[in-house]
DNA sequence: CCTTGATTCCGTAATATCCCGCCAAAATGC
DNA sequence: GCATTTTGGCGGGATATTACGGAATCAAGG
């Protein structure tokens, strides 16, 4: 995660590789704009979005990410995202966008608006996606046991008892009616939750 | 799974979704040729190959499949397939390797060859990969638990005891470095050994 | 202000499963 | 024959999973 503070001029402030630590970095520095990269281990980009929403209502924030499909777009969106630049994206764009994100509007690149467009009269985007009936404590569980993390290891990071990290994982499993940590892994990265792995290609590369 | 038949004409004998059964079949009914679609629920298309080599060692089996990466392809051949196709190749390629390879020839598609050839001299590719160090039964176990399946259930799909499944998962876990479920499921998609989760995506369909 | 609802937190208990040692016999392949 | 693989067993600690109940917190809405 980039964070980037707008004074008079672009500075970068922190940059970092893990959700958790990206957070609480954005929450400590008051800043004025965030660019905010998904796909972060221990912590995902949505779900920092939704904490950040609460508890920094006006700072704005400018989603930058490999993946752009619908699903995720209208996450990101109405977790309070003001912008959205694709990683393939030219550079004029990220500064277009860093520069009406950081006036208060909002800006998204011309294809991710269209998909967002297609995606309001969607009738398969109505009924609420089952992760959304999860809060967030409980995708923040999710996360983690789909990064191979015990629940030992969970409570330890979350700073909370085993069983409260049981009980969390119990009742997200019930909502999405996944009894096991396989199936909750394959949706993790069905979902975005986690990144997709991907293997290794030598062929194309070196 | 296609089984196609070849006596004179062309001629479809079974279609089955499932791995476990598409093997059976083959083995059951003498054929001179298969058509394998890889990535079976249960049992993947390359775990197929090396048991059907092993006990049918004169049929042709061509390989139909929608991922090309040159890991996969690899292994495809070291399994001994004797062609492969792309599932977007034009129904003439299909044709043209049926006919080559029903005459015991070797048929690759263009762009499938170029990979290979490339692979070969590759250093990348020199070493064992993990994925082959397993025995074939560990394959198979691998695949079972990345599709939540419990011992138990491994145990009664297979028609093995408890205890022999824990111990097939526990080598595979020792041969591969890795201790969770969660990982074992991340590195079978890794290796496509089960199917890549796709998000749905309902903007582009229906 | 107070209540409601949701969320988060923590606990006990019981069962099932996982995961790890150790071991050894039968089948298979070279 | 010999190495590998596959099969099976005993034991035991750690963890997962479920079910039950209770209490503190917090964001609205009456």
């Amino acid at each position: 995660a980039q964070i980037v503070r707008t004074m008079e001029d672009w500075e970068i402030v922190t940059e970092c590789g893990d959700g958790r630590r990206a957070l609480d970095e954005c929450l400590e520095s008051k800043l004025d704009l965030i660019i905010l990269d998904i796909m972060l281990p221990g912590l995902n980009g949505a779900e920092i979005l939704r904490r950040l929403r609460r508890q920094l209502p006006d700072v704005q924030v400018l989603v930058f990410s490999g993946y752009q499909d619908a699903m995720l777009l209208r996450e990101l969106v109405e977790a309070g995202a003001h912008g959205f630049i694709g990683k393939t994206a030219p550079l004029s764009e990220l500064q277009k966008g860093l520069e009406i994100v950081s006036t208060g509007g909002t800006y998204f690149s011309p294809e991710v608006a269209e998909i967002l467009r297609h995606s309001m009269f969607n009738p398969a985007f109505s009924g609420t996606p089952p992760l959304q009936r999860l809060t967030a404590r409980e995708r923040e569980i999710l996360q983690l046991i789909a990064e191979s993390n015990s629940t030992k290891e969970i409570a330890n990071i979350l700073n909370i008892s085993i069983k409260t990290a049981e009980n969390h994982r119990t009742n997200l499993m019930r909502k999405l009616d996944l009894h096991d940590i396989a199936s909750l892994t394959r949706f993790s990265i069905e979902h975005r939750i986690i990144e997709p792995p991907t293997r290794p290609h030598p062929s194309s590369g070196s």
